[in-house]
DNA sequence: AACAAGACCTGCATGC
DNA sequence: TGCATGCAGGTCTTGT
């Protein structure tokens, strides 16, 4: 499921329902997700406070009364779910969190691409999991000077590298296609080829859909959820991601002419552009 | 160092 | 209906 926005999205509902609470109980259903579960989660985590959720790239963060933080990823298909009421749990339930009010939060995962783990606080810029990640394109480093240091020497297509969470922490597949045809880039080209100007451009269109899409709730294709419950809505804000052979909504080519827009594959992920628009 | 390809795991849509 | 195939929002590892 989860590209930033989606994880954004799903921090804020935890937030607001966690934030300030104590964990009263917690179940390890199963251990064997993309990273074991710690021995210890449960006996770790019962009686801490949660003092504060934040989120870097794609990892959860929550931050516990002790000095730990609760690292957690939700892979291609991860959920939390907050319930009052739980339901049993299913299958693909993995954990179970419990706090002082009732509130009970599952962690659910039918591929167990995520993960959770502790971490100190205090050395979570060293952490393996994080110490080499990028600029969040949220934050105020992200720019076009920032992307034309970073692409410098990159000779692979600008779709692969906007990928890649060592240079932008957080862009995933979808928001990578709808921002480069919002640029007006090909997926196509080098990275390095592109001028200032562009980048500049790209920049914004980053962020402009990136914030669109946690306005919307995230997009939910198969997988994702607020933790309410609700879906996501920006899939139906999307202009080319998942619309191979539809009409460009940029340009006024005739689609039986020029086939519309086209879905590649780089680097094992498909790709969706207009080749008339994005040059 | 940078890059491509494969691996991880499950569910779903499609086609025969 | 059953079965095989391909595909999916991500990341890590391996080999070049």
């Amino acid at each position: 499921m989860p590209e930033l926005p989606e994880v954004e999205t799903v921090r804020r509902a935890l937030a607001a329902r966690l934030v300030g609470r104590r964990l009263t109980g917690v179940e390890a259903r199963r251990p064997d997700l993309r990273k074991a579960l710690p021995r210890d989660l449960a006996t770790r985590l019962v009686g801490r406070k949660i003092t504060g959720i934040e989120r870097r790239a794609k990892y959860l963060l929550l931050n516990l009364d002790d000095g730990h933080v609760l690292i957690a990823h939700l892979g291609m298909s991860g959920r939390m779910l907050l319930y009052r009421k739980p339901p049993p749990p299913g299958p693909h339930d993995h954990v179970i969190l419990g706090v002082d009010d009732g509130t009970v939060v599952y962690f659910n995962d039918a591929r167990r691409f995520g993960l959770m783990t502790l971490a100190d606080q205090s050395e979570l810029d060293r952490h393996p999991l994080l110490k080499d990640l990028g600029v969040e394109p949220l934050g105020p480093g992200f720019n076009a000077q920032y992307l034309r240091k970073a692409l410098k020497n990159r000779v692979t297509s600008i779709k692969a590298v906007l990928l890649d969470q060592h240079v932008i922490a957080g862009l995933g597949n979808i928001y990578a296609s709808e921002a480069l045809f919002r640029a007006g880039i090909s997926p196509r080209r080098r990275a390095r080829s592109l001028s200032p100007d562009r980048l500049a451009r790209l920049a914004t269109a980053i962020r402009a859909v990136l914030n669109e899409a946690i306005a919307a709730g995230g997009s939910t294709l198969r997988d994702h959820r607020q933790p309410d419950g609700e879906l996501g809505y920006f899939q139906h804000n999307f202009t080319v991601y998942g619309r191979e052979g539809e009409a460009c909504p940029g340009c006024n080519c005739n689609v039986a002419a020029t086939g519309g827009i086209k879905r590649i594959v780089q680097a094992g992920r498909a790709t969706f552009y207009c080749p008339r628009r994005q040059r």
